[in-house]
DNA sequence: GCCGTTTTCGGCCCGACTGTTTTCAGTCG
């Protein structure tokens, strides 16, 4: 088994235990123990040969036998007995909003519901209000719950199946029999949402690619297998579609697969069935037509058509642009790693600086710091910074945002930073307006710099808050407050769109990771995809300037 | 179940909101 899946077997386990009303902090070494090997740099079969298991945090005896037992028989006994006791669907209702572990187990007991089907038909049927603690309001929030999961069950985020197409990808091009092969569709586009993983591949032996792929590891089975194609399931039951082609045919073939539908659909109007001529690059292909090379991030119809036939496509942001990061925690607060840890995981991204930002005081559960602790940090900060002369700390803090609009550290606190990053975590559910006022009443603060993940979505998880997006992009600009994208595949906040209206208006844009573990800091990836899908260049992105030219920005407009 | 130690058990982040209550339990971040 591989790190990730003893990891979210351990998560399991939990989930299970905390079910059945087990020991709390059983249930949260469990978690640990899970969270600590996702985040885990080396591989656990190697761990164990070198007798390193119990080195890892939160890993004591019994967590570590039972790895000790996954890496050697591919799977736990216990697990497995644990899974008979609790309900087939625990983790699909646990998905739903307001619906706990202490609320299926009284649906469990009380009314023998295991999946997510039973329930919705419960509620459905108004039985779910007779149960003790149970209202209408309960009962309507897990119709409306279970809805929203099933609007979003089809896609999956692109954080999560982008490794695993990269990873089919890699297997493909590792073939003699493919000469040339590319991520194409929604995936290629950057889209923060997509149903399956598209790959074109050039092969000389289809039959021989067939064979190969049909033993992929991570394949769970094939569905459909005909000339020139191969589609069907790998693991998490993700689709996958690959297009083999002839090496003539690979690159109209790709240009095809990648779309979208509408791109597609303006170039080649109904009726004008084109038959693409065999093309080297893309770019020629685009010349053929008359038109500039299009990224394929914004092959969305949304204006790159006239944008490339006038020759004024953006020069689009790249991940090599960007000099640093302005968002991350460390070890202070919620994050994993030590400040010396990520300075050089950052430095090995390239960066000259990284923005300190752990969270507020207010912010309890995610450690956030009180006064003095962010004054201590400022003072290892200060250490740590003079023993580099080509990279820097900023110190920093992501600060609250306080129902009222207020910021969660006083005026003469927030001062002696560096960047200050403000950003909401509690109260999402405030009517438009005042939450609206709220972010506006931070923006117009002198002392915020940036206001983090605005719209605080998380992707097939939880909707926006309820903003007036005109009013705030409109203070933002006005303010000279940088927004950011939230690189972090779940959220991807603000998205591409938001992010081209506000570079409309002249504000600039952080393209942050907000990373929790020095790895994270590589999420910065999704980000910059987001920044192109928006239409960015270098030049809007605050954080593609030099340490002195954003110190600089952020003085003057402090 | 893990951790730390003043070595072998006691402690292990918490505060607010929501919906259901009539004083609180469950969920969330």
């Amino acid at each position: 088994m591989t790190n990730r899946e003893i990891a979210r077997t351990l998560d399991h386990i939990a989930d299970i235990l905390q079910f059945q009303d087990e020991n709390p902090f059983k249930v949260r070494a469990y978690r640990q123990a899970a969270n600590s090997i996702h985040y885990l740099d080396e591989d656990l079969h190697y761990l164990h040969e070198k007798g390193r298991l119990g080195e890892i945090p939160g890993v004591g005896p019994a967590i570590r036998a039972k790895i000790v037992e996954m890496l050697e028989k591919g799977s736990l006994e216990y697990y497995e007995k644990m899974r008979r006791q609790a309900p087939a669907g625990l983790l699909d209702m646990l998905a739903i909003p307001g619906v706990g572990h202490k609320t299926i187990r009284l649906l469990h007991q009380q009314l023998g519901i295991t999946n997510r089907e039973e329930l919705l038909q419960a509620a459905q049927e108004k039985r779910i209000r007779l149960l003790p603690g149970m209202g209408s309001k309960t009962e309507f929030s897990i119709i409306k719950g279970i809805e929203m999961l099933e609007q979003h069950s089809q896609k999956n985020t692109l954080g999560f199946v982008l490794p695993m197409g990269q990873r089919l990808l890699a297997f493909l091009r590792d073939m003699e029999q493919v000469t040339d092969a590319a991520l194409a569709g929604s995936i290629r586009r950057g889209r923060p949402l997509v149903t399956d993983i598209d790959i074109v591949a050039a092969a000389v032996d289809e039959a021989g690619v067939r064979n190969k792929v049909s033993h992929y590891r991570e394949l769970k089975q094939i569905t459909d297998s005909q000339p020139g194609h191969i589609a069907g399931l790998l693991q998490y039951n993700i689709p996958f579609e690959i297009i083999l082609l002839s090496a003539e045919d690979y690159c109209s073939g790709l240009f095809l697969a990648t779309g979208s539908k509408q791109h597609l659909a303006r170039l080649f109007p109904a009726g004008t069935q084109h038959q693409l001529d065999r093309f080297q690059t893309e770019a020629d292909l685009y010349a053929s037509l008359n038109l500039d090379f299009i990224p394929p991030e914004l092959r969305e119809d949304q204006g790159e058509l006239e944008a490339a036939a006038q020759g004024r496509l953006p020069r689009l942001i790249e991940r090599d642009d960007l000099r640093g990061d302005l968002h991350c925690h460390s070890g202070w607060s919620d994050g994993a790693s030590q400040l010396t840890e990520l300075a050089a995981a950052a430095r090995g991204l390239g960066y000259s600086y990284l923005a300190v930002t752990d969270h507020s005081r207010s912010l309890a559960i995610s450690g956030g710091l009180n006064e003095e602790r962010l004054a201590a940090q400022g003072r290892e900060i200060d250490r740590l910074n003079q023993q580099w002369d080509d990279f820097k700390f900023l110190k920093g803090t992501e600060v609250d945002i306080l129902p009222d609009g207020q910021l969660d550290y006083e005026h003469p606190v927030l001062a002696k930073l560096d960047i200050v990053v403000a950003s909401i975590h509690t109260h999402f559910r405030l009517d438009k307006e005042r939450q609206t006022d709220r972010i506006v009443r931070a923006i117009q603060n002198d002392d915020v710099d940036i206001i983090g993940h605005l719209t605080g979505r998380l992707l097939n998880r939880r909707p926006p808050y309820e903003l007036d997006l005109e009013r705030i992009l409109d203070a933002a600009a006005q303010a000279g407050v940088i927004l950011e994208i939230n690189s972090h595949p779940d959220r991807l906040d603000i998205d591409a769109e938001v992010a081209r209206q506000a570079r409309d208006r002249g504000i600039m844009i952080a393209v942050n990771s907000d990373a929790h573990h020095q790895r994270d800091l590589g999420l910065i990836d999704y980000g910059i995809t987001n920044a192109r899908r928006g239409w960015l260049r270098k030049e809007d992105v605050i954080n593609t300037r030099d340490w002195s030219a954003v110190t600089a920005y952020l003085k003057k407009n402090r």
